[in-house]
DNA sequence: TCTGGGGTCCTAGGACCC
DNA sequence: TCTGGGGTCCTAGGACCC
């Protein structure tokens, strides 16, 4: 039995989410903006249609957007996050296997379906759209990256009424030939400009491209890409990966930050950030990088940008001993006299809590039990009450450095202040 | 004034070993 | 003429993804 994989994939998701709330933007161009107001990550399908791009920075297109009667909203992670786990419980329902891929995809297992696997996936976005309010587009076919592919014809052409099954088609080579190589998943700008000035220009251009030229230039990546082109499943759903390897926070200020003082709180509060997800995924860090720079898109002020690892061990998930590692690296990265626009924290070298390596002359567990334990306490009034409801001193108060976001939508589905109110008049 | 944040995997090359 | 030949491990950097 060969396989079918489905991708579902919400249609311009952030600017959909925006509009779950508010029908009246329904059918007006709306586009939201990154962390800190800075560039445009996501467009409904009206702002496409006016030439708004991708990653345009904000404040190079505001008039533009202004002049034509734009809704504009600063990122709102809180509701998207939400959003995305409800639209994730509703495909649960249709597959017994779901990879969620990112916040707007994911993954189905359609193999077993009867009838090829499109009326399911039909009956699959009619109930995410009643449920979720938010539309999506499914592709189908034998590997994930022709899935892929079939999915972005779903979205192209009306007539798939956001549905196409590149198994069931009778020109799937047409198909591929009107995919530029450059979209095709796991090309990217640098491979795809060097396809081109060899003259492979669609999908089925590359497909067809002799396998060793492939790996000479490409590695094994590319040719996992090629064969999957060929119907041939390289990425399974054996290889998934459970936990992450590493984490990271990190986030630019809303302003030029120079003092060290800012810049303390600034990684305390990204360390704090960074080890609640290392807790969340049960694991502990034996290694941490703190890194800062300033802004390389002001050429003429001077530059300066580093980064320090310190080993934890034995390795940690206790708040107190990564706060302590990475505040004393910043201190040792910090240099006066510098305009700083970014820092941030990575714990790397995770390892799983439970049955973790020690040295023979480690503390044994009982003594981390207690950190343990009041991690999860912190974490658990933090779940419960909101985040930053009990935090370390170290990441201040103010915080006059953070970032800009003066257009984010109310937390509707998250925050009890927030929730709309709907009103008979 | 003003340009995101968070990940993964692969490869090449150096250090080191016998 | 010819200066061993494999291994392993680690790291930095490149390329990619959303």
């Amino acid at each position: 039995m060969t396989s079918l994989f489905a991708l579902v994939d919400c249609n311009s998701f952030y600017a959909s989410c925006e509009r779950v709330f508010r029908p009246d933007l329904r059918a007006k161009p709306i586009v939201v903006l990154s962390n800190n107001d800075g560039c445009i990550i996501a467009r409904s399908a009206e702002a496409k249609a006016l030439g708004i791009s991708m990653g345009a920075p904000y404040f190079k297109c505001r008039d533009m957007l202004r002049r034509n009667g734009v809704a504009v909203f600063s990122s709102n992670y809180a509701l998207y996050g939400d959003l995305s786990s409800r639209v994730m419980n509703v495909l649960e329902r249709f597959s017994p296997r779901l990879e969620v891929y990112s916040i707007d995809e994911a993954f189905l297992d359609l193999s077993n379906v009867p009838g090829g696997g499109a009326h399911h996936a039909r009956r699959l976005r009619a109930t995410v759209l009643r449920w979720t309010g938010i539309p999506v587009s499914v592709g189908l076919g034998r590997t994930r990256t022709l899935a892929k592919i079939a999915n972005r014809f779903a979205k192209q052409q009306p007539q798939c009424r956001g549905v196409f099954n590149l198994e069931c088609s009778p020109k799937p080579e047409l198909v591929l030939s009107f995919m530029p190589v450059r979209d095709v998943w796991g090309i990217g700008r640098r491979h795809a400009r060097r396809l081109e000035a060899h003259g492979v220009h669609s999908a089925l251009d590359f497909r067809d491209l002799d396998s060793n030229w492939v790996k000479r230039r490409m590695g094994v990546t590319g040719l996992h890409t090629q064969l999957e082109l060929r119907g041939i499943s390289c990425f399974g759903w054996d290889h998934r990966p459970g936990v992450r390897k590493s984490v990271l926070s990190s986030r630019s200020f809303g302003r030029p930050v120079e003092r060290v003082a800012e810049l303390r709180e600034a990684v305390a509060y990204h360390t704090e950030r960074a080890a609640e997800k290392l807790r969340r995924q049960k694991s502990v860090a034996s290694g941490v990088t703190v890194f800062l720079e300033t802004n390389r898109f002001a050429p003429g002020a001077p530059q300066y940008s580093n980064s320090g690892f310190t080993a934890i061990h034995p390795a940690s998930l206790h708040t107190p001993i990564l706060l302590g590692a990475a505040l004393s690296l910043l201190d040792r990265l910090f240099r006066e006299g510098y305009q700083f626009k970014k820092c941030g924290v990575m714990f790397s070298g995770l390892e799983q809590e439970r049955g973790r390596w020690l040295s023979l002359f480690d503390t044994p567990d009982e003594v981390h039990s207690g950190h343990a334990q009041l991690m999860q306490t912190l974490d658990g009034i933090n779940g419960r009450w909101g985040r930053d409801t009990v935090h370390f001193a170290a990441s201040g108060l103010q915080r006059t450095w953070t970032m800009r976001q003066e257009m984010r939508s109310p937390r509707y589905t998250s925050v009890w202040s927030e929730l709309p109110v709907a009103k008979a008049e």
